[in-house]
DNA sequence: TAGATTGTTAATCGATTAACAATC
DNA sequence: TAGATTGTTAATCGATTAACAATC
């Protein structure tokens, strides 16, 4: 087994819809699986496919192709899905709770620990098997979890505060799905999730005609 | 105003979310934008917004920046979100729903003229203001309809069957948040979703440290 | 052996970064 | 004029594509 490359935005992008695919596979009996396969049902090339594959550092056979099994486990190893990840989710509305009944975000590793909103009407209510929790002593409850990562499903004009409030009790990496971009202190992570991104690329590709640019 | 250069992938991801930014700009009454103080509102590096905006082919004033409406509108125009874009959305749980919540989306050119659930106890009611047809007569509907774009929101394992109906009935572009890469003709669009590779890179920013790929 | 596939190295292409002139 | 910013052209860097050897 070779040495695991690093990073690379669009193949990280790229490696972690290699899973779904993958752990089918899997499921259905292969015990090996070829870049080319798998290429065949994401309709990538298979040249991005292997050179994705080959910065994990896993080793195949060939003529044949990789175990299946470890194949997944070196994508996962990749991406830093192999040990659970204690999160928190703010913001328990219509995408959180799809967030939340999302079963791929165990598979990802994301263990969620808690669940807060700001709407009083929802205390103590259940989403998707969670219990919901006020934003009043979020803060406490946070340093108590020490979660590696908040899921902030809250509206924009609310998330940089629910931010602050986070970053002051400890929480070191945001998952954003609200559409501001957040002031934090150059030791905090955040990764903004703009779904308009999607919509954009096929939209030029509607209008535009022609060109195709790709996915990812 | 120059002509309009074509895409770019990071470009068109990055361009779509430079437009709340802007707006909220505009509605505090700025007459004039410029890159470098929207990059700070990004936190991008300014270089690239600078090059992002001059792919619409907008012009500004040297010394000042552009004016924020006539960007705004470029920006869109580049999209192709000027022009309203019919749509319908398939599956309303609470991913379907949220996405049905969410304003921005009319603010892209999105028009949801229908709403399909295979849920027969959900046909008839109402969510988020949309009325939810069932789907046995969805094709019917869909070819009198003619969207342009279908979302689909519904589980995996029905994505392809609901496509083929879909594609059965004239739609040629879709915008899929299941987590299945769809079989389709040749001639029809689509664009899949795929929300965990934000979290990937995340995931790998929080696990290999050192190293910062870039979120687009 | 023939076919398929991995593994590695080089070539090309495109995106980002840098430098600088132009002008409000 | 000085400061800020646009606009344009060149340089660098990184990702994708291509070619080919190795081997199951």
């Amino acid at each position: 087994m070779g040495r695991i490359k690093l990073p690379n935005t669009p193949s990280i992008r790229r490696m972690s819809t290699y899973l779904p695919p993958l752990i089918r596979m899997r499921e259905s009996g292969a015990e090996f699986a070829s870049t080319t396969t798998l290429a065949d049902c994401m309709k990538f090339d298979p040249l991005i496919v292997r050179k994705d594959v080959a910065l994990t550092g896993v080793s195949g056979q060939r003529g044949v192709g990789y175990r299946t099994s470890e194949l997944i486990d070196a994508i996962r190893r990749y991406l830093g899905w192999q040990a659970p990840c204690p999160a928190c989710l703010v913001g328990a509305g219509s995408l959180g709770s799809a967030l939340l009944g999302y079963e791929a975000l165990a598979e990802y590793g994301i263990r969620i620990r808690a669940v807060f909103d700001a709407d009083p009407a929802k205390t103590g209510t259940t989403v998707r098997g969670f219990r919901v929790s006020g934003t009043a002593n979020m803060a406490d409850e946070v340093r108590k979890l020490r979660p590696e990562l908040a899921i902030l499903c809250v509206p924009s004009g609310s998330a940089q505060a629910v931010a602050d409030v986070l970053i002051g009790a400890g929480v070191r990496a945001f998952w954003n799905f609200a559409n501001v971009t957040l002031k934090t202190p150059d030791d905090v992570l955040v990764q903004p999730e703009a779904i308009a991104g999607g919509f954009a690329l096929l939209s030029v590709k509607l209008h535009h005609g022609g060109c195709t640019p790709k996915p990812w």
